[in-house]
DNA sequence: GAAACCCCGGGCAATATGCCCGCGATTGCC
DNA sequence: GGCAATCGCGGGCATATTGCCCGGGGTTTC
């Protein structure tokens, strides 16, 4: 049997060193190359035709979703594996959905790293336990629809919410009572699944209701 | 010579295997003992008293910054280097003044980690030139002045509200009371000029305490 | 005209908050 | 040694805010 033919791409050193120093305990997982960043592994994947791609998210010439994508295009059957520190589940669907088979965490035990080359080299997905549960609790559909499930009223005030005003300042402006602003305020936090302001308005700034600046 | 014996204290073991290969190479560095969280890694310390600890912030089980703390109380003289994947300055500040020597982000070159290394353990402070050249640029942008006047229990109790954790859950990761935490919380206002969790959320943001994703 | 939405706000109990206090442990400075 | 300052911790308490449900009046749509 011959090895599987492996591309590292990360672009800290330190943990592709770690890559290496487990890798080359496993008869049969070699890697053939190495990239820090998406221009190289780019490049590198065309070359040499990996069996299988193991990359970051964050990396710098690019996001590694692009890069996902881009050896997808080029590879339609290339099979790639994104270990990475983002425990964030959004980016694990990106990921998975750009084209990815599997996405691991960097907290994840070795022997779960392992396994989960095997599993993607034999063309099954792979998904860790951690983020796993956290999509799961995530209501189906996502929250971009959340956000489409308020009403223009309640759109609104979430912008001048997420914009410091409190509820009085938002009684005043829309010449509302302030108690509405502040049922207002309550059913936004309920539709879009946040539990304290501090969750909203991280959400605003996902969902890019808020842009921060300055 | 004999050669400097290191502790290394990092979560992701992928990372622990880096520097072992890394480090290996050293005749002059020897890692001695690894710990995963900071109760390990105070343990592993008080037991072998190493020559120098390498260490990362984010650590299960309390922040690395109390670990630093918590050693430096124990041995006045211990040399301390923070290896953290943080760019931001505020980690490296508090990081710094809680008792390290130095600090090297992950995406540094291998080198300069082992520059770092030795000279950490020759006592002379180290900083890597990508943080300093923000805290350079901070410095002449004003406002992070009121971060610093965050306690070192605030800032952290800031970045566990900003992680969206409650009262409750930042009571139980501390070990203190919920009640606490809502004074922290209400103190942490107040020093930075909050007036809800909303502008404190977006006030962490923009003062780099809370990362997110693009 | 009925059903299904909005938007508006009252009500009320449960919680959280703002604010102040004091305790014990450090730390620093004379 | 001793005194002041600071920090981390948390109790107390009045007040404000919240979660949650309610109903009414106004539309649109079938």
């Amino acid at each position: 049997m011959t090895a599987i033919r492996i591309l590292l791409v990360d672009d800290h050193a330190i943990v592709r060193e770690g890559y290496r120093a487990l890798l080359a305990k496993q008869p049969d997982l070699a890697v053939i190359a190495e990239a820090g960043n998406t221009v190289q592994a780019y490049r590198q994947f065309k070359n040499l035709q990996p069996d299988l791609v193991i990359t970051d998210i964050s990396l710098p010439g690019g996001s590694g979703l692009e890069l996902i994508a881009r050896i997808k295009q080029h590879t339609e059957s290339a099979a790639i594996l994104v270990f990475s520190m983002h425990q964030n589940p959004g980016f694990a669907l990106r990921a998975l959905r750009a084209g990815a088979l599997g996405y691991v965490t960097k907290s994840s035990e070795p022997e779960v790293l392992l396994h989960a080359i095997r599993d993607v080299y034999a063309g099954r997905h792979v998904l860790s336990a951690d983020i796993a549960q956290i999509l799961a609790l995530e209501k189906l559909g996502g929250q971009q629809l959340a956000l489409e499930s308020l009403t223009l009223r309640e759109f609104e005030i979430l912008r001048l919410l997420v914009a410091g005003k409190s509820h009085a300042d938002i009684a005043g402006i829309l010449n509302i009572s302030a108690k509405t602003a502040c049922n207002c305020h309550y059913l936004i936090k309920r539709k879009l699944g946040a539990n304290s302001d501090i969750e909203l308005t991280k959400l605003a700034i996902k969902l890019h209701v808020l842009e921060l600046l300055a």
